[in-house]
RNA sequence: UGACCCAUGGUGUAAUGGUAACACUACGGUUUUUGGUACCGUCAUUCUAGGUUCGAGUCCUAGUGGGUCAACCA
C-alpha cells in the first residue's frame, strides 16, 4: 500500500538540497523585494509564492523588502497595497518588513570602503559620456578619464556630493571593475546618483541614492538572505552583485534566477498597467480586468487558486506563455468546493406554466453544494411565472438540444418537470413567452412521475425574483500576446468586450449576500458580489464561465 | 559582429545516462436533477548533425532557433 510518491523537485530546490547535503549549518532565508512604484500583478504572484514556499519548505524565512532607492517614483500608497495584497495571497512576513532605505547610512559606508580600496571614483562625465565610453557589447569600453582619481579625491567629492554641493546629474559614483569586460554590467557601473528629491521614508536626509546594483545585493546580505530568487533578466548582475560581495567582504548571499511568468491574454508591465489606468480603460488598479492582485481578488479568483496555479506552471528558466485556460481551471476547482449554488437568469424569457395554479407559491428545497453537504440547504419559491435562459429554448432544436422547444420536456432544477406546449412571437419574430405543462407528481425529491427528462434548467420565479447588475467580463486583449506585434499599440488591442453589463434576476436568497461572497449561478458561471452594490441594487461580478461541452457544436 | 541563458506533445512542467510522466487544452465515452463535478480513453520517434557509451531527452562539439545585455529604472 505504501505508495511512494516520488516528488519532483525545480531547479532551484534542486540547488538548496544540494546546499543542505554538502554545507554545514545551512538556513533558507528568502526574501521578496518589490518597488513600491505599482500594484502588484500575476508576475509578482509567482515571485511571492516561488519565495514563500520555497523557504516555508525547507523551515527558513521569508522577508518583505521595498526596494525603493529611487525617490522619484515611489509612493507609500503603493507600500500598503503592496502588504494588503500579499497578506491577501496568504503569506505572513512577520516582523521581517524591511526598507532598502533602511540601509541608507550602512550602503554609504559600503560605498565609502570601495573608495578607501580604490575599487570606486567619482566620474562627473556626462551621461552621453559615459554611455560612449562604455561602447557596445560587441565593442570593448574605454576608461573614464576620471578613473583614476586618487582616493583622496574620491573620498571629498563623494562626500560633496552627499552634502548636496553638486547639482543633480553632475556626477555619480562608479565602481571601478573592468571597461573592457565581455559583460556591459561589468563596465564600472554606476553605483550612485545625485537626486535631490523628497523619499516616501527618508524625506530629505540624503541627496544621493544607491541604484538597484549597489542596493539589491547588499541589502540582502545586511538581511543575511541565503537565496536571492529573481528572473532572468537579472542574470547579467550577478557577476557584478557577487564582485560586491568578494570586494566588500559581506555576507554571501547567492542569487538564483528563474524564468518569469508570462499569462496569455494578460500584460505584467507595469508602465502599460498604469497607462491603462490612467486612460480610463479601466477603472482603476482593482479593476476586474486587470492582471494585479487587487484585480483578481475584485473579480472572484480565490487567493488558494492563484497559489495552486503559480505551482502548477513551475518553476524553470525557459521563457513561457502560460495558457490561462490553466488559470481559469484553478479558479473554477477551487470555487466548485467552496461556492454556494444559486439560480440567475442573465437573459430572461418569461416561461408560464399554464396548469399551474394562479398565485400559488411554493417553497422548493435546494442543496447548497453537492460538493459538500456542510454547506447546507435553502428555498427557492416556485410559481406558475417564471423566467429562464433565452438560449435554453429554440423554436427548431437539433436532436441533440436537451432544453426546451416546440413538445420538449425538461427538468427544472429543485422544481417540476415540464413539457413545453406553446410558444409567443412578437412581430420581430423574437420568441417573447414560452408555454409549458408541469407534472405535479414529478416535484424534485419526490418525484414518483416515472418521466425522464435529460436536461435541466435554472430558472427564477418573476414575483420575487431580484433584478441585479451582472458584470460579465472577458479577456482585456483581443490577442493572446498583446505586446508580440511591435509595429501595434497595446491599447489599440483591447477587447470591446472585456467588460459587457447586463440586468440579470437572481433568486431571492441573494438579497442578503454580502460583498465579496462568491457563488456559483448555476450552469452560467460564477460570480462575487461586488463592493459597489448597494441595498437598492446588487452587482455581482463574472469570475469565471462554467466549463461547457455544448456551445460550441452549434 | 561579442558575452550570457534557454531548447521535451497545442501549453506548462517532469524524467538527475537505463525503453518519455503529470497537469491544462482538444477530441471521444461513462455517471449525473448543473451540457458543471467525478471517472475512463485518445493525442510526442525529446530543434538538427556529429561524437562519447553496452545504452543519450540527459554528457561533449558544432549548427539552428528563441531570449537577455549598452537607464544617473528596478
Amino acid at each position: 500500500m505504501s505508495e511512494e510518491v516520488k516528488e519532483s523537485l525545480n531547479f532551484i530546490e534542486q540547488i538548496i538540497e544540494n546546499d543542505l547535503e554538502t554545507k554545514d549549518n545551512i538556513t533558507i532565508h528568502t526574501r521578496f523585494p518589490p518597488e513600491p512604484n505599482g500594484f502588484l500583478h500575476i508576475g509578482h504572484v509567482k515571485a511571492i509564492c516561488i519565495n514563500f514556499e520555497t523557504a516555508k519548505k525547507y523551515g527558513g524565512k521569508t522577508n518583505l523588502r521595498f526596494d525603493d532607492t529611487n525617490p522619484i517614483t515611489e509612493k507609500t500608497l503603493y507600500v500598503d497595497n503592496i502588504k494588503n495584497d500579499i497578506k491577501w495571497l496568504g503569506y505572513d512576513w512577520e516582523d521581517r518588513e524591511y526598507y532598502a532605505s533602511d540601509y541608507f547610512q550602512q550602503l554609504y559606508d559600503f560605498a565609502v570602503d570601495l573608495i578607501k580600496k580604490g575599487l570606486a571614483y567619482v566620474d562627473d562625465s556626462t551621461p552621453e559620456q559615459i554611455a560612449e565610453m562604455k561602447g557596445t557589447p560587441t565593442k570593448p569600453g574605454v576608461d573614464s578619464p576620471h578613473r583614476n582619481r586618487s582616493i583622496e579625491e574620491n573620498m571629498r567629492l563623494f562626500e560633496g556630493m552627499k552634502n548636496g554641493e553638486f547639482a543633480d546629474g553632475s556626477m555619480v559614483l562608479r565602481a571601478k571593475v573592468d571597461m573592457k569586460h565581455p559583460n556591459m554590467l561589468m563596465r564600472d557601473p554606476n553605483i550612485y546618483r545625485i537626486k535631490k528629491a523628497h523619499h516616501h521614508r527618508t524625506g530629505d536626509d540624503w541627496c544621493i541614492y544607491p541604484l538597484y546594483d549597489f542596493a539589491h545585493g547588499q541589502s540582502d546580505s545586511i538581511e543575511n538572505i541565503t537565496y536571492s530568487l529573481c528572473s532572468l533578466e537579472f542574470r547579467h548582475h550577478r557577476d557584478f552583485y557577487n564582485w560586491l560581495i568578494e570586494k566588500l567582504e559581506i555576507f554571501p548571499s547567492r542569487q538564483i534566477e528563474f524564468a518569469r511568468m508570462n499569462v496569455a491574454y494578460m500584460i505584467t508591465s507595469k508602465r502599460r498597467l498604469l497607462k491603462l489606468v490612467e486612460n480610463n480603460t479601466v477603472t482603476g488598479w482593482d479593476d476586474p480586468r486587470m492582471p494585479t492582485i487587487a484585480g483578481m481578488r475584485r473579480r472572484g479568483y480565490p487567493a488558494a487558486a492563484l497559489r495552486t496555479f503559480v505551482n502548477k506552471v513551475g518553476v524553470a528558466k525557459r521563457e513561457n506563455v502560460i495558457e490561462i485556460d490553466l488559470l481559469e481551471s484553478c479558479v473554477r476547482d477551487e470555487l466548485n468546493k467552496t461556492t454556494a449554488r444559486v439560480m440567475g437568469v442573465l437573459d430572461p424569457l418569461k416561461l408560464v406554466i399554464t396548469n399551474y395554479p394562479e398565485g400559488q407559491v411554493e417553497q422548493m428545497d435546494a442543496t447548497n453544494n453537492p460538493e459538500d453537504e456542510s454547506m447546507g440547504t435553502r428555498t427557492i419559491p416556485f410559481s406558475r411565472e417564471l423566467y429562464i435562459e433565452q438560449d435554453d429554448f429554440m423554436e427548431d432544436a437539433p436532436k441533440k438540444f436537451y432544453r426546451l422547444g416546440p413538445g420538449k420536456t425538461v427538468r427544472l432544477k429543485n422544481g417540476y418537470i415540464i413539457t413545453c406546449e406553446d410558444f409567443v412571437k412578437d412581430e420581430n419574430g423574437k420568441v417573447t413567452e414560452v408555454h409549458c405543462k408541469y407534472y405535479p407528481d414529478s416535484r424534485s425529491g419526490s418525484d414518483n412521475s416515472g418521466i425522464k427528462a435529460k436536461g435541466v434548467l435554472h430558472w427564477v420565479s418573476i414575483a420575487q425574483a431580484v433584478e441585479v447588475e451582472v458584470r460579465n467580463y472577458n479577456h482585456l486583449f483581443t490577442v493572446d500576446q498583446p505586446l508580440a506585434d511591435e509595429e501595434k499599440d497595446f491599447l489599440e488591442l483591447i477587447n470591446p468586450e472585456s467588460l459587457v453589463v447586463k440586468t440579470a434576476f437572481v433568486e431571492p436568497s441573494l438579497q442578503s449576500a454580502k460583498a465579496g461572497e462568491r457563488f456559483q449561478f448555476m450552469r452560467k458561471g460564477y460570480y462575487c458580489l461586488d463592493a459597489d452594490s448597494t441595498d437598492d441594487k446588487l452587482i455581482f461580478n463574472k469570475t469565471v464561465g462554467m466549463k461547457s461541452s455544448w456551445k460550441k457544436k452549434k
